[in-house]
This record gives C-alpha cells, structure tokens and sequence, in this order.
DNA sequence: ATACGTGCAAAGTATTTGCAAACGG
DNA sequence: CCGTTTGCAAATACTTTGCACGTAT
C-alpha cells in the first residue's frame, strides 16, 4: 500500500468523525457518499458519485449526493474542480495538504492528475503579493493526449 | 495608452478580419459583442456581455452572444474561462499570447486577473513532461479579498 | 439570389430547493 | 421525542437548439 492510498483510506473515518464533532448526524446517505469518495484517487462528478452509490444497492437521490458535496465543501473535507465544461467535480482534500492539479484532454474529455513541486511553490510564493488571503488553488491544463494525437 | 490596452485595441479589429477570412459574415450581433469584448480588459459572462451590448441600444438575443463566444472560442480568439459555479466567463485571447490568471473571491464573488512569470515558466516546464501537447491552461486562486476580510 | 446570421421561444443540462416522511441520537 | 437527513418532484440557472425571417455578400 502507497502512503497515498494510507491517506485516501483514513479520510472516510477522519470525514465522519469531523462531522460528527461539528454536529452533523450521519444518516445513510451521507456515509454512502463518504465511504465511496474515501475510494477514490481522483476527481468524481456528483452523477457518477449518484451512480456508484446507487451501483452499491444504497437508493440515494441525487439531491442528497449534491447536499452531501456541500457540506464536505463547506467543511473542507473536499475539493470541488472545475475542469471545464458545465459539470462539477470533487475529490478528497486529505488531511496533509497533499494535492495534485488535473490536465484535461480537449478531444475526448479524459481528465488525469498530476503534480509539481516548482508549481506548487510558484504559486505559494505569488499568492503572498495578491491582496488575498489565498485558502486554494486549481490548476488546469488542456490538450490532446496520447491517445487522440495519434487517432486524430 | 499602455501596451496592454493598445494589444486590446487592436483585438477587434483582428477578430473580425480572421472571421471574414474564414469566410464567416459580419451581422450586426456578431460585430457588437466583438467590439464591446475588444474594450475589457477581464473575462466577463455571457449575461454581462448581453446587458452591455443591449445597454448600447443593439437589441442582441442571449442566444446570438453564446453562439458568438462559441464562433469565438472555436477560431481561438476569445479563451472560455471557468472560475467555478455554473457561469463560464470569456476574455480576449491576445494575439502576442500575452494572458494572465485568475483569484476568485469565494464571499462576494469578485473576480480580478494577476499573472507571474515564476508561474508561467514552472507551468511551460512542467507542460513538456505530462503525455499531452499542452495547448492551455488555467490557474484559479481562491480566498477573501480585502473587503471581505474587513468585513467578516 | 441564396446561404448565413439573428431573435425569439422552447428544449436541455446541471444543480438547488420545498416538503413530507424516515431516522439518529 | 424532536430536529436533522432523506428522496422525490418541482423549480432554477445557464446554455443550446429549432425555426422563420432578415441580411451580407
């Protein structure tokens, strides 16, 4: 097991528990959604989110799926991104501060992550001169993967 | 007159000559949204570009703004760019390449650009080493701004 | 002339909200 | 118990599309 995937699966406990402190209850929903997003490595839309869940037998709405993004939004438990594109996207933001940034490909929307140090600290550095108390960054690239650079 | 503005100046005049060599006419609402764009100096939404354009007294449809941002966007001479919410925003795609990012304050909603070499420069590297032609990018910082932060 | 551009209204998505019933502490 | 959470359906916000008409070339 990577120190990554350590991380990742320590956040569904550390998530509920940090709700549960604030005074948020935990009914089923809302454990469905933190239990499936502890799963992952990277970004979910709320839809596939919707459709894992309810791929695991648990009959959530959708609107629950959104309330439940929210609230982790709110407390900070995830990060929404926006890569583009009309739909939103979540993913974990782990206790360590530990991120990484998305490349997105124009042609068939495939979203992947990386990550860079002289980046990270370009912009830790930048965000000291703007008149802002900067509490998050996204970055995002675009372009042809692989795949259709040599399809196309 | 800086050099920035003048660039802008000269925008409009650009666009719609790259728009009529690719065999595309010039009615009256492609031509207002292009002029009143060539005029910004920052991303606006469609909505903002539609009530500025009808507060000139031509009576544009929404409809025609979003398919002129899209004309726009295909032939690369605006950039689309998703701050996060529902609402895209659009700005002049320089012809120099010159551009500049984005902080987004997260209480009011305001919006002002800033750009850094550092951060132009680990991004291009970086660029080189994902498996994508990398054809853009964003940066968006988040946080409270000034007013918001002597408020709350 | 004739194909392209435009405005309006209707249709589509993604997301949010109102509400009554189920449920956790 | 009692207020929170939930699912459903209806509402909303933004964007796209269908269509008849106007207009640039």
């Amino acid at each position: 097991m990577t120190a990554a995937s350590s991380e990742r699966s320590a956040w569904a406990g550390h998530a509920l528990e940090r709700l549960s402190q604030a005074g948020f209850r935990s009914g089923g929903a809302r454990r469905a959604v933190v239990e499936l997003l502890g799963r992952q490595s990277c970004c979910l839309t709320a839809q596939q989110i919707f459709e894992a869940v309810r791929a695991e037998g648990r009959p959530v709405g959708i609107a629950s799926v959104y309330r439940v993004l929210d609230l982790l939004s709110e407390q900070r438990l995830v990060q929404r991104v926006d890569v583009g594109g009309a739909t939103a996207r979540y993913e974990l933001a782990l206790p360590t501060g530990e991120h990484h940034h998305h490349v997105v490909c124009d042609d068939c929307g495939k979203v992947e992550a990386f990550s860079d140090e002289r980046l990270e600290h370009a912009i830790h550095t930048l965000a000291r001169r703007v008149g802002y108390r900067v509490e998050a960054h996204d970055v995002v690239l675009r372009g042809a993967c692989d795949d259709c650079r040599s399809d196309g």
